[in-house]
DNA sequence: CAGTGAGCGAGCTTCCGCTTGACTT
């Protein structure tokens, strides 16, 4: 008696597989097995003619889906084949959300099993909840598999009938859809903000008092009674003081004059008062906030994150990487508290457990929180962990750890004082009892409110102390824009608002920046114009598919599709072909949308029209009778900075010509300040038959372009530049411009050259031999394997017979790998590393080299993909 | 890499969610 076990993933199939009695073979199915065709190469030829073809979705006969296997899944469903020839029993046991569910159902419609079927659910993978599970199998959920399928055909229309319009509208091979849509907006409203923001400026007083020896400080709040303003009493789109508020603004003269006259002045403390308060740790981790809370602490993107916890995930550290649920199984608050108390004592423990309950929306919590695997957790020194595994467990223990804790008993202590007629206030904290924060304080998207975490100690103060005043400081503040969403903030509102799920957050970032919606800037995702103008002709013709709410609104339906309550294939015949279906919708929309209009972009505060052209944005200037002018707007200027002086520039540069700095006194040829692709560079002379090619120099990073004078163009053309020779060596060394900005070379030819960039402070133009010797006597910065060619191989295995060059055993992110010169080949997965020999390296390295010579055609579209 | 913004025009582009291995280092 043989029986075949399916489930998703193949750690999850290891380990599972130990606590199955003989005669059980497990196999993993890899996720979803089948799917609708995702691109015209995956639609079947009896079916390409048909109108529908391309949504893969019979909308003419009952939204019947067309399903094949994907391309990269025919290799498991071939294996999963064989597997069930030799069974006679097959159990399903897939994850028991609406994906899960539906995983077991194609399973079972694709691999037609001839022998008896039984679905087996399981929460947490130990020894008795597995054969628990195994004694209560049950039958598919046929109504949660309708729930699925309505999900994947509504996701389908609103993608394939969106993208196509915009094609026509906008650009060819946009695309739009439930999720990203959604998200791109998110990211251009905040910009508008951006752009609609005015700044203000106001001005207090900032105190410093002492009493006891004890030194603390305190703001001005009011005047003769009346509030001080302060940022929030500012209305960002004007920066003027909000209409009718009662408040007093200070500026620069006023701030500074009462300072004077408060000098030497009798301070009193009018009022102490003492708060005690409470704060509770957070919940465990799950997808979402281990992204936001890595991105915070450890400066990881939401791809690194879970590439790293894969990693963890695989080698046994941690559960399931991939949940929306913050619940604990008991073993797991049991293994927490006993951390707890061996580590911090039985007082830090929390009095109960704690349980958390999810309160996100469209939650299917089909696994546990992301903890620690294990009915102990071994320690983050225990793991004996480096890098960024090490980093991130130690997180993902500490956050587990500290949800078990007790609360941290707090006094918010708040003084008022008074000095003539102005009233000033400090606020403190103490922390009576740590609690939790002895092992976790969460990380803040707002660096002030981290601030706040830390203990401010004030002095013991009563009501009729007379502290002195040692230092009153006038300080001018101003306004700041709304700030961009970073990865962080995109996926925790994402979240919030249950657009997305846990397997999709980190590539939603991917398909956004990929499809060129927006572009990663300092850690801030900025929006393209083209994502402006995909956005505004969403919002204006199809404003319920781009409304946050309406992932909510189309959870709900499934979750009734899925008790029941409502019938899948009215709904999806109302969404698409009712009055107001998208069907509809997109034909009549189709006619009336003008591709002119949609490409062009109005923006508030500018005359100048922004369109989208082949070649990207450029800036339209009506011109009186004559033709308009245009110019194109560089992918560095960002829709919030685009004002009339920018448009001034670009159209000047357009007409007048490049400006000319002067005259080059070598060589004699004028030198022009223009602007390329690739943002504003200088060049000598003009491009000419005899010099098809001039010589160029990009301006380095933070000089402006209207800051150029004649001599420093001169310098940025001569670059690279001899510095002199180097005291030991004797070789040149240079300071030049490359693809990293400004650096210097130490040159030794044949030998290697050896490079390092330039500080901050440091200026390509004037630097000197003395500095440049300086810098390359410091070591390289090798932050996180960087990409340094000098990394320590693991161990060196011995030089090849042929030529000699030395063949390194190293350690790279997709595991260890042995290098002969640029070839490089992993080594098999089953190899423990520290047996691997020099024979079977070159074995390894030749089954490499043979292979390279055929490319295959994935790869050669996915690189294409990348390209643009 | 470095200055364009219409048109010849077959066939293709595009969604979300579930997974790992391939990429290369």
């Amino acid at each position: 008696m043989s029986t075949l076990v399916i489930v998703e993933s193949p750690t999850k199939a290891r380990t599972i597989r130990n606590f199955l009695p003989t005669g059980y073979q497990v196999e993993a199915s890899m996720g979803h097995v089948r799917d609708l065709p995702s691109a015209a190469d995956e639609i079947p030829a009896s079916v390409k003619g048909e109108k529908w073809a391309q949504l893969g979705v019979n909308v003419e006969a009952n939204f019947e889906p067309l399903y094949v296997i994907p391309k990269d899944k025919k290799k498991v469903v071939k294996e999963l084949k064989d597997a069930l020839k030799k069974a006679d029993e097959l159990i399903l046991a897939t994850d028991e959300d609406r994906e899960g569910e539906s995983i077991s159902w194609h399973l079972k419609e694709l691999l037609k099993p001839k022998v008896p079927i039984k679905r087996m659910v399981f929460h947490e993978i130990t020894q008795e909840a597995i054969r628990a599970a195994l004694k209560n199998c049950r039958d598919i959920d046929l109504q949660l598999v309708h729930a699925q399928e309505t999900r994947r055909i509504l996701d389908r229309l609103v993608g394939y009938t969106i993208s196509p319009l915009l094609w026509k509208k906008i650009a060819p091979k946009l695309s739009a859809g439930r999720v990203q849509s959604v998200a791109v907006r998110l990211l251009v409203a905040r910009e508008r903000e951006r752009r609609a923001f005015h700044q203000g400026s106001y001005w207090d007083l900032k105190a410093t008092l002492e009493q006891t020896k004890t030194a603390f400080e305190a703001r001005l709040m009011s005047l003769d009674g009346v509030k001080i303003a302060t940022g929030s009493d500012f209305d960002p789109e004007t920066g003027k003081i909000v209409k009718n508020r009662k408040v007093k603004l200070l500026n620069e003269t006023e701030a500074k004059a009462l300072q004077k006259q408060l000098e030497g002045k009798v301070w009193t403390v009018t009022e102490v008062d003492e708060k005690p308060t409470t704060r509770k740790p957070s919940p465990p981790f799950t997808t979402s906030t281990l992204q936001q809370e890595a991105n915070r602490k450890l400066g990881l993107s939401a791809k690194e994150t879970m590439r790293t916890a894969q990693n963890l995930y695989e080698q046994g550290y941690i559960t399931y990487m991939r949940t929306d649920s913050v619940h604990l199984s008991k073993e797991a608050i049991a293994a927490a508290r006993s951390c707890v108390e061996q580590k911090y004592g039985p007082e830090y423990l929390s009095p109960q457990p704690r349980q958390y309950s999810t309160k996100t929306k469209g939650a299917q919590e089909a696994h546990e929180a992301i903890r620690p695997a294990g009915k102990q957790f071994r320690t983050p020194q225990e793991t004996g962990l480096d890098g960024r595994e090490a980093k991130l467990y130690d997180l993902i223990w500490k956050r587990t750890v500290a949800s078990q804790m007790a609360n941290a008993q707090l006094t918010q202590i708040a003084v008022n004082l008074q000095v003539e007629t102005a009233e000033f206030r400090s606020s403190g904290k103490r922390i009576n009892f740590p609690g939790f924060f002895r092992a976790y304080v969460e990380g803040s998207d707002d660096p002030d409110a981290a601030l706040e975490n830390q203990e401010v100690l004030l002095p013991e103060l009563k009501a009729g102390d007379r502290p002195d005043c040692k230092q009153l400081e006038a300080i001018g503040h101003q306004t700041q824009p709304p700030a961009r969403y970073t990865e962080a903030s995109l996926v925790k509102t994402l979240e919030k608002e249950g657009v997305g799920r846990p397997s999709t957050y980190a590539s939603i970032i991917d398909t956004i920046i990929g499809k060129g919606y927006a572009q990663m800037i300092n850690k801030a995702l900025v929006p393209s114009f083209t994502a402006f103008a995909v956005t505004n002709l969403l919002e204006q013709h199809f404003p319920d598919l781009v409304d946050t709410q309406f992932t909510s609104r189309m959870e709900q339906t499934l979750d009734d599709i899925s008790t029941g309550e409502v019938e899948w294939l009215p709904y999806l015949k109302t969404f698409y072909q009712g009055e107001t279906g998208l069907e509809t919708q997109v034909k009549e929309r189709e006619s009336q949308i003008d591709p002119n209009t949609a490409k062009t972009l109005e923006l508030e505060g500018l005359e100048a029209k922004v369109r989208l052209g082949k070649y990207g944005p450029y800036v339209v200037v009506e011109n009186g009778e004559d033709e308009p002018l245009r110019a194109s707007i560089p992918p560095h200027l960002t829709p919030d900075t685009l004002d009339r002086d920018q448009v001034q520039t670009l159209i000047k540069q357009k007409t007048e010509g490049p400006d000319c700095l002067g005259v080059h006194p070598e060589m004699g040829e004028e030198i022009f300040m223009l602007n390329g692709t690739y943002g504003p560079y200088v060049q000598l002379g003009e491009v000419s038959e005899e010099n098809k090619k001039p010589k160029r120099a990009s301006l380095p990073k933070g000089m402006k372009p209207e800051d150029v004078t004649l001599d420093m163009a001169v310098g940025l053309l001569s670059l690279p530049r001899l510095l002199g020779q180097h005291p030991e060596t004797g070789a040149n060394v240079k300071a030049g411009l490359g693809r990293f900005g400004p650096y210097v070379v130490h040159d030794q030819g044949k030998e290697g050259k050896d490079y390092r960039s330039l500080k901050k402070d440091d200026d390509i133009l004037t630097i000197g031999l003395d500095r440049a010797l300086e810098l390359l006597a410091q070591p390289k910065r090798t932050k996180g394997g960087g990409r340094g060619k000098t990394k320590e191989p693991l161990r060196e295995l011995g030089k090849h017979p042929e030529d000699g060059e030395a063949i390194n055993l190293y350690d790279g992110p997709y595991g260890p790998y042995v290098k002969h010169g640029k070839v490089n080949a992993s080594v098999p997965k089953e190899r423990p590393v520290e047996e691997v020999t020099l024979d079977e390296a070159l074995e390894l390295l030749k089954a490499k080299k043979s292979s390279k010579t055929s490319k295959t055609s994935s790869s050669r579209s996915r690189s294409r993909k990348k390209a643009q």
